[in-house]
DNA sequence: CGAAGTCTTGAATTCTATCAATAGGGGTGG
DNA sequence: CCACCCCTATTGATAGAATTCAAGACTTCG
């Protein structure tokens, strides 16, 4: 049932928004769900929360749509018997909870401080209502969504630990914009990461000592890696 | 950036669709997607497919949104090196390439004799436009594919060969509105599932073994299942 | 009816998880 | 400001699960 495409114009526009938040200046065209979400900034109410701390249960009534400031977001599933999926990491910019839906499908959770903006379910459904734009930004968002969901299965699917753990890395230095040779923050912890890889944190411990001895990062603390062989890396990745 | 909420509400309405070609009919509101489609259903060309003929490739233009009237398709993605990982399977009912983008980002691929409408991309577009309703089946439609996503990053993160195997079974069940006790046709191939379940087809077979010796199962053969134990099988699956 | 492909089953290997212990880092309180 | 403690990460050894390699059985189709 699942079936889609994506619009893999938007992902570079997309990824950038956070940084441009003047936007519209800069040549093309980066006009995102986020930058309409702006359009109704006044109706938002700014809300902090501290590391760990939950911004909404799975279950909950999904009564707003959160835009991140600042900090990172993990969604997660919970499960009865202890097991948690981390579903994504969310990162300034992203949004939260853009769709139609009585509950929360994930919780959310304060990687970090973390800073966002709730609007109102209903603000957020007569800005769609009101403008054809932003209905097309929503869609291709969901698109991002989907295509990113769609490219983590195969990386659970198909790849061996050290693989994922090197995608996984590929992605966090894309979407902070992080270049090859710049340190890297790695926010969540390694439960955090293993969590999301479908891997132990030992396994994630392994695989990155793995990937410093043979050269690929460099680890100047146990938060911070810095990517140092872009080409090698990608090729372990193998994204298809 | 995933982030992401459901309509939880339209799933029963959706899964049933298949059956309810008459539709609006029968009490509650099985108005979806494919209702809307039918709508436009004159601009649509019937095309029929044979046994792992290729519908889409990967890449290809995306120039047409199609509904599937019979059969079953696997959406997947080859990779270079050959390994390959099979995304979803879609069945009579479902729609495939529903949301803007330049191209296709993965192969749709006829698991069996498949015959589908295939409606030109602007008409889509235009039915998506003009109808208020239409657009927002369309984002419940998007919203679902997301959920099915990410309940399958669950599956491959969290979950063991046997449970996998569970899950895929209960599944395809209620997809196809098969009751306990009834036969269920596998039209996929154990290379199929092993791909879509990240696992190899020497296991899969060992744990559909394992399934019938525990009594959750019966084989008839083996393209044909039956739940004999739903409650086990449910636990098995452990979908939190 | 025979052949090709698919599925099942078995044995050995490989990878990851688990169990266990140590080391490092950050925060707190003296 | 420093020492201590707790939490997190790393590393090692072992066990377990799935893959791989290999062979045989069953279907299906020509």
């Amino acid at each position: 049932m699942i079936a889609l495409s994506t619009a893999r114009a938007a992902t570079p526009a997309f990824f950038a928004e956070a940084a441009a938040a003047s936007s519209l200046a800069d040549g093309a065209a980066p006009v995102t769900l986020t930058h309409h979400l702006q359009t109704i900034q006044s109706y938002g109410a700014r809300q902090h929360y501290s590391r760990n701390e939950t911004i909404f249960n799975q279950g909950d009534e999904a009564g707003h749509v959160y835009r991140i400031v600042d900090g990172t977001v993990r969604l997660c599933r919970h499960r009865p018997d202890g097991r948690r999926y981390v579903v994504d990491f969310l990162l300034p910019g992203d949004v939260i909870g853009f769709v139609e839906s009585p509950d929360q499908p994930v919780s959310a959770e304060a990687v970090t401080e973390v800073s966002l903006v709730a609007f109102p379910r209903a603000c957020f459904d007569r800005l769609a209502r009101d403008s054809a734009e932003a209905r097309k930004q929503l869609l291709c968002h969901m698109s991002e969504s989907l295509l990113s969901a769609q490219q983590h299965l195969f990386v659970l699917g198909c790849q061996k630990a050290t693989e994922r753990v090197a995608s996984f890395l590929l992605r966090l230095a894309e979407r902070l914009d992080v270049m090859s040779g710049e340190r890297m923050d790695l926010f969540m912890s390694r439960q955090d990461i293993a969590d999301h890889l479908g891997l132990t944190i030992e396994t994630i411990s392994r695989s990155i000592t793995a990937l410093r001895s043979g050269g690929l990062i460099l680890i100047p603390n146990a938060h911070q890696i810095i990517i140092r062989d872009l080409v090698a890396l990608r090729t372990l990745a193998a994204e298809g």
